[in-house]
This record gives structure tokens, sequence and C-alpha cells, in this order.
DNA sequence: TTATATACCATGCTATCCCATGATAACCCA
DNA sequence: TGGGTTATCATGGGATAGCATGGTATATAA
């Protein structure tokens, strides 16, 4: 699982370390490489392991080849994921199409969200975390979990 | 089950000793980690089992993909999570967030609330407790115990 | 060359492991 | 019952390993 939030720096080659935590869990789970992705509803990257992006596309490729709404997924989702790979010392160098998608200059916020985590730029999270507070609060008893 | 009160110390690293009647309640459910999250509600920290957050992490997860809720809930709940490893002595190291959000500076007071517990401030705490017997006392006859 | 990518090495910080101490509680036995 | 002995537990500190981060060197492609 992915939880907390963590804060790490780019260097001047674009390389940021992704926290330990998040490698062990990825290891746990047997990655063998990770996917990134502009997020659409917010300026976060999306990062997951590689069998997840598998199991979204497989969803869209079941929708008729003629729909419309195949294409706006798969344009939007596949076209714009980038695969990264890590460095021995477990960093992942950002492509600038995210960077600029996310406005990150040299700080990164990794925020866990259970089986995936984000990548932020600091002071938009720090916005986005108190909406996202204010409407839980709110939204809360919606949750199902028993 | 977790019950009655403790007051341990944070030493100069930051760790606090678990009251051993709590560490042994753990061990006997069979949970090797916790998981603990700032209340929504009050100054406390929450602490509960790992497999709890999996849980909820599940529950997010059957939200789709691009429900804009998923996010909310999983940013308000999860990002804010922090997973504690005890050492062999069973402290744990209780994140500087975590210590800002409850006013903790240098004693822990450990409430047991039965199936998890909480951690305070202890004047914090006082404060709670009072208000807590007085609505008590008028809501008493609310308990229903089928 | 210039830029981009990969492997490898160095450093400082901090979390973690392991052991020591003192206090308190539980136990045992005359 | 009292007195002494062990366990148990909270607490403190030193040593070490892991981690984030910076840098160098080498390779690859435009």
């Amino acid at each position: 699982m992915f939880i907390s939030t963590y804060e790490n720096k780019l260097d001047k080659k674009g390389r940021v370390s992704v926290p330990a935590s998040y490698r062990s869990h990825l290891s746990s789970l047997g990655y063998s490489s990770v996917v990134c992705y502009p997020s659409f509803t917010n300026a976060s990257i999306e990062f997951c392991p590689q069998s997840r992006i598998e199991k979204l596309s497989d969803s869209i490729d079941h929708l008729s080849p003629f729909e419309e709404n195949r294409d706006v997924f798969a344009t939007s989702i596949l076209a714009d994921s980038f695969q990264l790979n890590f460095d021995s010392d477990g960093r992942v160098v950002l492509p600038k199409k995210l960077l600029d998608h996310s406005g990150i200059k040299e700080t990164v916020v990794f925020v866990g969200q259970g089986k995936t985590f984000q990548m932020w730029e600091p002071s938009k999270f720090s916005k986005f975390r108190d909406e996202a507070r204010k409407k839980a609060k709110t939204l809360r008893s919606d949750l199902k979990w028993s």
C-alpha cells in the first residue's frame, strides 16, 4: 500500500528519489516496470505499476471500436503515458511533458493513494489537500468500507 | 481490547514506548504493523492496525479511477497516514506532522478506545475528557446494547 | 560537439538495532 | 507475612545500516 506523503528534491539532471517505502512496496508486488501519466482531473502526475495500466488498457479495449469515448480515453491516458526506469539508487527521471503538466520545479511531493501514488508541486498540492479535507468531511459517510 | 490510559515520555529521538498491554493485544491479533493518522474531529492521533487502512484503500479503489471523490478520499486519509514500526523494545517514532497536529511535546497519553486507541497531549486530553463526561451524562440513554 | 542516459562512487543525515540501567511489579519461599 | 529474588517494562545512548542527494565517468544518439 502507498500511504503518507514525502518531499524529495529534483537534482540538476532531473532525477528524483522515489521514497524507499514506495519502492519496497513496488518490489513486493513483483513489478517489472512502472508507468506515469498526467492526471486529467488535476495537476498531479499519476504513478502506478505497469500491470495497472494494462488493466486500464483492457477496459478501454472493451469499449466498442467505434465508440467515441474509446479514442478519448486511449488518447488521453495511454498516449500520454511514460514508462520509467529506476536507476541503481532508486531514482527516476521525469519527462519534460510531465514536469510541465505538474508545474514541478525543484521539489516533488509524493502522495500515497493506496494502490497508486501521485507526484505534485508542493504549493499546488497543499491547496488541493485543503480542499480535499473539506470535501471529505461532508462526503465521508458516502464511502462504505465494512 | 485497548482499555485504560497510560502516560509515557518522548525521548530526544522522538521515540515513545507503546504500553505493553496494548502491544500484547496487538500481537494477539496477529498484527505486525500499524498505522497512525490525525483524527478528523479532534487533536488526537488515531492508531489502528494496518489491515483496517488496507480495507479503506480497497474501497477507495472500487471507485472509478476518474471519479473526483476518489482523489478526495485518498488524499485526505491515506496521504495523511503513516506506517509505524516498533523497534525491538516496543517503541515507535512519531512523525513531526503528527506531533504538530496533536501538540504533543514530551509526554504522550495513550487512551484505549476498545478496538483502537489514541494518543494525546496531556492537557488537551484532560479537557476533552471532561467534556466527554458531561455529554455522556446527558446522552446516556441513547446507548443501546441488545 | 551538445545533449541525454546509465552505471558507479561519496557524503551526511536519520532511523533502526542492540545493549545498559533503573524502577516497578510479580513471584517465591522460609 | 515479610523479604529477597526475578521478570517486566519504560527509558537512555552508542553504533550501524539505509536513504536521499550530489557528483564523476562512460556510453549513445542527434
